[in-house]
DNA sequence: CCTAACTCCTGCATGC
DNA sequence: TGCATGCAGGAGTTAG
């Protein structure tokens, strides 16, 4: 599932292959995928014509192309949305729902997705707490990778949201970035049970917690993201190497590296949490 | 204002 | 074999 790892990987593709490229002609081949665009699939594509791609960018799991113009195509992968870079002519993917063309006849950008959890929309360039984003990522938080990224900030953030510590986590307007998997893996490097209220969590616990979550997801970007059923692929149809070091999620029922116990997986918000009972112990008033 | 449940969707695995 | 169910789950929306 693409988290902030894989959505890097895919905004570096598209900042190699698509930036400062001239969009001929988009086509809408599913309605759903460009629902958060107000306005409609047929201004969507006729507002694009023309246009050119300036820059490639991306903030927590959200990316956007920035047109010229201060527009952005605002791009969300949700579960298993891909952006391919194919030539034109090749087979159209079973799941494909946008296509773009380019004024140099080179290759077409397509936004692939089964699921359709993902979308594109056009929206405008706004100024939110010192940065240029669309205004659909106004809200949220700046992620761990940001050179401008405030740690003791995000500390704060974490710390005052009464919940669970992995609630606090997945929340993109505390943190962004962060996914399910990345977030077990978080707190199993840290030792911290995913129930954990947030206000049992000292400063110094807080903070171990991001810098596991930096770590991690620095390494998974170094390996190329993380993949499962192939679902996700890079810009080129890749698919990345990370899940061979996951210690934790999708472990369920093999031993721990740390400590041998076998790993469990619980129920949460109607999906899973995966950790280790004797790393990370159940705490006595767990936030469920 | 805050938190949590609900909802969208497709394909594959599982069970009776 | 076929059908129902469960699971994968990000994030906007709605409810309390």
């Amino acid at each position: 599932m693409p988290e902030l790892p894989e959505v890097e990987v895919v905004r570096r593709g598209l900042d190699a292959h698509v930036t400062g490229r001239t969009i001929t002609a988009v086509e809408v081949l599913n309605l759903r995928a460009v629902r958060r665009h107000e306005p409609g699939p047929a201004d969507f594509a006729g507002r694009l014509a023309g246009r050119s791609v300036v820059a490639a960018s991306r903030r927590g799991k959200y990316l956007w192309l920035e047109l010229d113009g201060a527009e952005a195509i605002i791009a969300h992968l949700g579960m298993s949305g891909q952006m391919l870079v194919q030539p034109e002519g090749v087979a159209d993917e079973k799941h494909l729902r946008v296509r773009v063309r380019f004024a140099d006849g080179g290759p077409e950008l397509r936004f692939v997705d089964q699921r359709t959890f993902g979308g594109l929309a056009l929206a405008d360039m706004v100024e939110a707490a010192g940065a240029a984003v669309p205004a659909p990522v106004a809200h949220i938080a700046r992620d761990p990778m940001d050179p401008a990224f405030d740690p003791d900030a995000a500390v704060t953030a974490l710390r005052r949201k009464r919940t669970g510590v992995k609630r606090a986590l997945l929340d993109q307007t505390l943190v962004s970035g962060v996914g399910n998997i990345y977030a077990d893996e978080s707190l199993w490097r840290t030792k911290l049970h995913w129930a954990r209220p947030t206000e049992k969590l000292t400063r110094a616990q807080a903070g171990e917690l991001l810098s596991a979550a930096t770590e991690v997801m620095t390494e998974a970007l170094a390996a190329g993201g993380t993949s499962f059923d192939a679902l996700y692929v890079n810009v080129n149809g890749q698919s990345g190497y990370f899940e061979r070091s996951l210690a934790v999620y999708g472990q369920e029922g093999k031993p721990c590296r740390r400590c041998g116990a076998e790993i469990r997986r619980d129920p949460f918000m109607n999906r899973s949490s995966y950790s280790c009972p004797r790393c990370q112990p159940m705490p006595r008033n767990p936030h469920v």
